[in-house]
DNA sequence: CGGGATCCGTGTTGATACTG
DNA sequence: CAGTATCAACACGGATCCCG
């Protein structure tokens, strides 16, 4: 048996296996918001080893959870269906974590990756469906994302748009999240700074993405 | 910055500093069933060093997840309310590492308490809700549990009981809950083999736990 | 320049022995 | 029973180097 192994007949220690090492899981949440090139997820996670990083993506692949997309000109990694499969592991990670994650401090980056997970994970499908279909562009610090919530449906890219509500924050659009703070109390003391739009919409952004603190 | 952390403002990898460690989440899973003593838990865990398990139970004390039960005569180890949430993520990642099992080894175990976390992640409420209340008592290996199905509600015990169907099964129970072999097909191969009771019980427990490979 | 591979110091793990 | 102590093996982190 190899020594990395833990010597049960379990799903649990299956996967753990499987993905349980460091960094893997993070690949995985990157690989969850669409495929990637190898400078893209160093990127992401800024603190990798580049040899670590080579490492997990050959043992995710060998594990049928990563491949190389085929067909393409450059070398880009994605997740297989299996792989895929993952997803709601992830939102259960950052749903749990979310309630432990504190301050920010000082050394912690926020990637747009992340935040688009941390949104999906956020995402109350029953409450957006009773409101307008809406388009925010948010930039969290260095992350520029455009938020589409259309009925139950929701899309989260990278970049700049037209959109209904933009507004810039920092890592304190958490309280938001949480409900620790009102949208207008964030505005008001520049948590959240609205660049254009209604700032009332900012109400609908909590409403639609809440996670429990 | 502590070495072991992630560097990232975020749900995942803040759930990761905290459970992400080997052999932090099986002691999760196996605190899930219960209150374990600290003999118990290296029972349960055959492969940890001892001097690692020390080491996890510090830290997932220290983080909130695990407490010693307080007026107890001995020392017991349990979750915290916020180590209880953890059982989404422990399910989910028996679900997605239950596809890739495959076959067990010959020094793979099956404890009773993995066992007893599987059944969970494979109980199907709505599915048993329509079927009447029925009693299970299945010896899997070296794991005797007596499993209770009324309604929507299940309990698993650890122990043997009068049950409306008792049955002995190797590891090949898992192509049952898969559904890869028939309830009936699993008798006449002998991969189950029922000590007392109706064998077509073996139909309501396997439309009552069921998991897709 | 993207996509790694190599080298090395250090911390964590695994195995075993030992102790209050 | 519930851990602590010791030590070898290995994985990780950081830096550098290589190759098409």
């Amino acid at each position: 048996m190899a020594a990395r192994e833990y010597g049960q007949y379990c799903g649990v220690t299956r996967a753990l296996e499987l993905i349980g090492e460091r960094w893997a899981l993070l690949l995985v949440r990157d690989l969850l918001v669409g495929p990637r090139r190898y400078g893209e997820l160093a990127a992401g996670l800024p603190r990798i080893p580049t040899n670590v990083l080579a490492a997990r993506l050959k043992e995710l692949q060998a594990a049928g959870i990563v491949r190389r997309a085929p067909r393409s000109r450059v070398i880009v990694y994605e997740l297989t269906p299996y792989g895929r499969e993952l997803e709601p592991v992830v939102l259960a990670l950052g749903a749990w974590g979310f309630k432990a994650m504190g301050d920010p401090r000082a050394e912690q980056v926020v990637t747009p990756d992340s935040m688009t997970m941390a949104l999906r994970t956020a995402f109350r499908p029953d409450a957006a469906a009773l409101l307008p279909a809406t388009a925010y562009a948010a930039r969290i610090g260095p992350a520029a994302l455009l938020v589409r919530v259309d009925g139950a449906a929701l899309t989260v890219g990278r970049g700049d748009g037209p959109a209904d509500l933009a507004f810039t924050a920092g890592p304190g659009i958490r309280q938001v999240i949480s409900g620790e703070v009102t949208p207008g109390h964030a505005i008001d003391t520049g948590v959240v700074e609205v660049l254009h739009g209604r700032p009332d919409l900012l109400d609908r952004f909590a409403a639609t993405f809440h996670l429990a603190a």
